[in-house]
DNA sequence: CGCTTCTTCAACCAGATGGTTGACGACTGG
DNA sequence: CCAGTCGTCAACCATCTGGTTGAAGAAGCG
């Protein structure tokens, strides 16, 4: 896996227990063991899921005692947010300006031409 | 790696060169040997990753002559913002209720206890 | 101090991933 | 038809991943 940091955000979520251990932190932080409990893996193997949740940013830790509480660090879902709105936008603005230059095709000629299927603007 | 979904797109966009694919397809649909141009690696290497996002449904493809042209699959970009969405609301709903309880507790005794750093609401 | 609890480190293993090269399949176009 | 182009399949390789077990650190408790 790469480097960056996106890439250790999206690889990070890529992991179905690593993404349930997202939804639980985000109702409230939690320990190791505690978020270790209900899945049937080793409590070593949940704190290897907690280190790439850590290097991603998306998961920050106190000390408390024997104890390392878990935080979830929603500000990473920003950069995630940010990152798809973007091509999704490009997307969507691709589409706008195919069906403009269809609706000036049609105005040329009465020819129906293939095409995305795809809700074409008003 | 998990097989669900979500997992495949989250994975499949953990990958550098494959978010730099969905960035150009995103102006416009491609053929593998026009997307591996920019590339140094093979032109199977690029194949392969656009398996991936295929299997991600992230990308499908057509058939034109011996081009396979590459089309973004947009949609697929609602999956992860949904997701993404449920947690950060979630967290922030549960700061939210923790700046509600911290606001009792001023009323109730002057006592200023230890608190999560951020900006607390009005 | 010595035991118990919570967590991580280390070594190991099977399987996935991302790359390579070489051969092949599909299709065009002269 | 047959050379050439576009793309994938297959085999191989190094590295990463997610899991295991066993041992060790770190901190509180009696």
């Amino acid at each position: 896996m790469a480097d960056d940091r996106l890439s250790r955000v999206f690889a990070a979520l890529a992991d179905p227990t690593r993404r349930d251990i997202v939804a639980r932190l985000s109702v409230g932080d939690a320990t190791v063991g505690e978020l270790a409990r209900p899945y049937d893996v080793s409590v070593q193997a949940v704190s290897k899921h907690l280190r790439v949740l850590e290097d991603a940013e998306l998961v920050s830790r106190r000390r408390d005692a024997q104890r390392r509480p878990c935080h979830l660090e929603a500000e990473v879902f920003d950069l995630m947010t940010a990152w798809i709105e973007r091509y999704r936008r490009q997307a969507e603005e691709r589409f706008r300006r195919l069906d403009v230059v269809l609706a000036e095709m049609a105005e040329d000629d009465g020819a129906t031409p293939t095409h995305h299927e795809r809700g074409a603007a008003s």
